[in-house]
DNA sequence: ACATATTTTTAGATTAATCTAAAAATATTT
DNA sequence: AAATATTTTTAGATTAATCTAAAAATATGT
């Protein structure tokens, strides 16, 4: 007896937030089905919690769960993460083109703000700030059907000597890896040229918009995304 | 043995709701003091609910409770009620003068947003919409200090015939309210002249903005505060 | 294939926020 | 000053979200 819900049922923010993190995980594995110790470990908590909250997604027929098996977001529950990554990165696009914030500090409230309920609030302010497609950290906002823009991208350490390309995304964003690219002065937009490939520990020796070289280290050049 | 908690301490956005509702409360009435009951019903919950809820706030040093005494706010909880309301009313600012909504359409969501928790993102909203003195209803902002710009403002029911000011503010302002005065195309700044007043139903007579003439309700009336 | 390791679920608590019903305290009316 | 009414608190449940510890299921390695 699965309590399939109305439409524009009433989510917790917990509940938004374990949708995301299966989102998150299917779709950075290629893989649709996520388990629970990923999740456990996405959403900082115990495996336990994690058990108990697929039960109530499953009962709210937003995942088809499993027991032992793992789960994948069924339609409504892939809507309802498409519609929080659109609000979330609506957000910090606002965050930091209007309120002038950096890009490595408008994380934590988006995180926030994306909880809002109110499909009119989060149109209104898409069209306000000019239906932006990519947020502060190169990510596509997803559109207000649920698609979702896509680039062909390619990691700074796949290129070769000689190649260039601009920053257009990021693979992962700590907050450290942004504090650390905007010391060096790489943003979104920043053309990257390969000098130098340095094999013992796979760092890279790369020109900044033919301006300035700097020494990037395999670690940095594999979560830059260039578009070539 | 008190729990005085640090001054950055973390509420939850219930515990926040009971501290603008025991403001509202002793604001309203002139009196400090809020009751147990009046808080039930302005938070429409049970009195038992608001009885736990007070030993909570109580124990974090935020309101002053005795049992079948009533309960004032101390310092620091009419710090967070002030600053909740800043966060509401200028988010109400930001939703109506920037994403354009009507004025009647903007309440609910400020309840939710005025939640998010993070200073630097208040002061920076503030100045992106040039520092506002009052909302779309005419209640004033708080300061980032936590004062509070106050007015001197008539209600139209007590004014003479032939008298007339500006509307600057309402008394109280549900939503019926604020689509009656959109309907009648009345909002704040709009003049307001008494022509006539009704001695039977205490209704009045008024002429707007110099053009038309109207007839407003003693309800109307009382609510509709003006700059003389 | 069996033993061992890993993952996942269950069992049982805890905390915040809520409720209803009953008891206790306070206020009002006769 | 009683009797009555009202207000407030207590007692006992419930639901969501979390935890730890133990049990059960599944996967891995020899
Ligand atoms: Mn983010
Ligand atoms: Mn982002
Ligand atoms: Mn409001
Ligand atoms: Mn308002």
């Amino acid at each position: 007896m699965s309590k399939v819900q109305s439409l524009n049922m009433r989510l917790t923010a917990t509940e938004e937030n374990y949708l995301k993190a299966i989102f998150k995980l299917s779709e950075e594995n290629g893989n649709p089905t996520a388990t629970t110790n990923a999740i456990a470990a996405e959403m900082n908590t115990a495996a336990a919690s994690v058990t108990d909250m697929l039960r109530r997604l499953s009962e709210k027929d937003l995942i088809h769960y499993e027991k032992y098996k793992g789960v994948h977001l069924k339609e409504q529950g892939r809507k309802v993460a498409t519609m929080l990554l659109r609000k979330h990165r609506l957000w910090e696009y606002f965050l930091v083109e209007k309120l002038k914030f950096e890009w490595d500090e408008v994380h934590d409230i988006a995180e926030e703000l994306e909880h809002v309920r109110s499909e009119e609030l989060i149109n209104r302010l898409d069209n306000y700030l000019g239906q932006p497609r990519f947020d502060p950290h190169g990510d596509p906002i997803p559109n207000a059907d649920g698609t979702i823009p896509t680039r062909q991208l390619t990691p700074l350490s796949t290129l070769k000597t000689g190649q260039h390309g601009v920053l257009t995304g990021l693979q992962e964003h700590p907050d450290s890896l942004m504090r650390y690219l905007k010391k060096v002065n790489i943003s979104i937009g920043t053309k990257i040229q390969v000098l130098e490939l340095h094999e013992f520990d796979e760092s890279v020796s790369v020109r900044i918009d033919d301006e300035r070289d700097i020494e990037l280290s395999e670690k940095v050049s594999k979560n830059l995304l260039l578009k070539i």
